[in-house]
DNA sequence: CTCCCATATGTCAAACTCGACATATGTAGA
DNA sequence: TCTACATATGTCGAGTTTGACATATGGGAG
């Protein structure tokens, strides 16, 4: 074969598997990162336009202009057949363990160097922040559950592994927010 | 003032979190990063040994020569007084929401791209994979609270902050492989 | 009229990270 | 004897990621 459909980056497999929902703008897949799917992946616009003109290179997918009257031109991307197989062949290829590095339970980690109290402080706010991200992807779960049953009682499409994917987000976030407050909780033990 | 204490890379702040507890080699930093933290964070050799470089240029690290018998010399990096600061004025910066990327959760997303059978076979060794790694934590959890119940109950030094770090790194694993337990059976509905 | 904002696409340098290569010592096994 | 392995430290190139800079359109606020 002249070209085995070459496999795509990290981020590569990701705006793929965007625009194996729908096609997108490289300006629309940088929203969604900082909106939708920001609790698992994001990338900055700086990446995401060369990662999207390399897939075109390598033929995993192709864009038209689209011209809207009163706005600059956009490039809308859509998903090709090769673009698909080789999305297909990373799914299936088995569940990577890599690195994690969370500089949240880093920085609880080297808690001993710092005041207890400012610890708990910013952990008690980081809690709050979190609860309202909770709060945020309970509604998108929400709104998935009334939108689409079909698709989340038959387990296939788009919907359903969007919502799969939220069950961990919302679980974790929220498991996180309640240690946060734990931690805290330890750290200023006498709270009047 | 002519040195204003400058800030470290997060990698940085890993060793000097490391440091704080016990001086240690280069090596042992890697092993230690392969074994007990690799749950929450990690580096390669590679990365380690310039970073100690660059932390002793800026006088928040130190090291003496250990010469052991019948193995290459071991450079001992201790932290100094003055990295004990950087460490303290990180520690007590707010928690900063940084980037997450989870390719667990990506492939996941994407999985409408693969086959069903395929991605639950893997989701159920991921899970085995997890399960594993619970019982690890779990046991360096007990092992933290019958060594030091004194420490843990006044929630003050190392072992208090390490065993707060298991406690997340515990919930989110054990949760997560739950998780891909539920993902994989709505997968494959009828099994026989 | 001017400035700022949302839309829209792009480049570039610096920093970070990984995997491969490199070197050296001593021990254990084939 | 040869080889492989654990210990121990290091360099280098390639790929990833960020933040700053750059450009262009049109609407709304002041």
């Amino acid at each position: 074969m002249a070209k085995p459909t070459k496999a795509a980056s990290t981020l590569g497999y990701a705006l793929l598997g965007l625009l194996a929902r729908e096609p997108l703008s490289g300006y629309d897949i940088a929203l969604i990162m900082k909106e939708r799917i920001r609790y698992f992946w994001s990338a900055q616009h700086s990446q995401i336009y060369p990662e999207l003109a390399k897939l075109e290179e390598d033929g995993l997918v192709a864009h038209e202009v689209e011209k809207t009257p009163g706005r600059p031109d956009k490039k809308v991307f859509a998903i090709t057949r090769r673009g698909r197989g080789v999305l297909a062949r990373w799914v299936e290829e088995p569940f990577a363990r890599s690195p994690p590095r969370d500089e949240t339970l880093l920085k609880v980690y080297c808690g001993m160097a710092g005041d207890p109290k400012v610890l708990a402080l910013n952990l008690d706010e980081y809690a709050t922040e979190l609860e309202a991200v909770v709060d945020a992807l309970e509604a998108n779960r929400k709104m998935l559950e009334t939108k689409f049953p079909r698709e989340l009682e038959s387990a296939k499409g788009g919907p359903f592994f969007g919502w799969a994917t939220l069950n961990l987000g919302i679980d974790t976030t929220r498991a996180r927010a309640k240690w946060a407050r734990s931690i805290a909780r330890r750290l200023v033990p006498k709270q009047r």
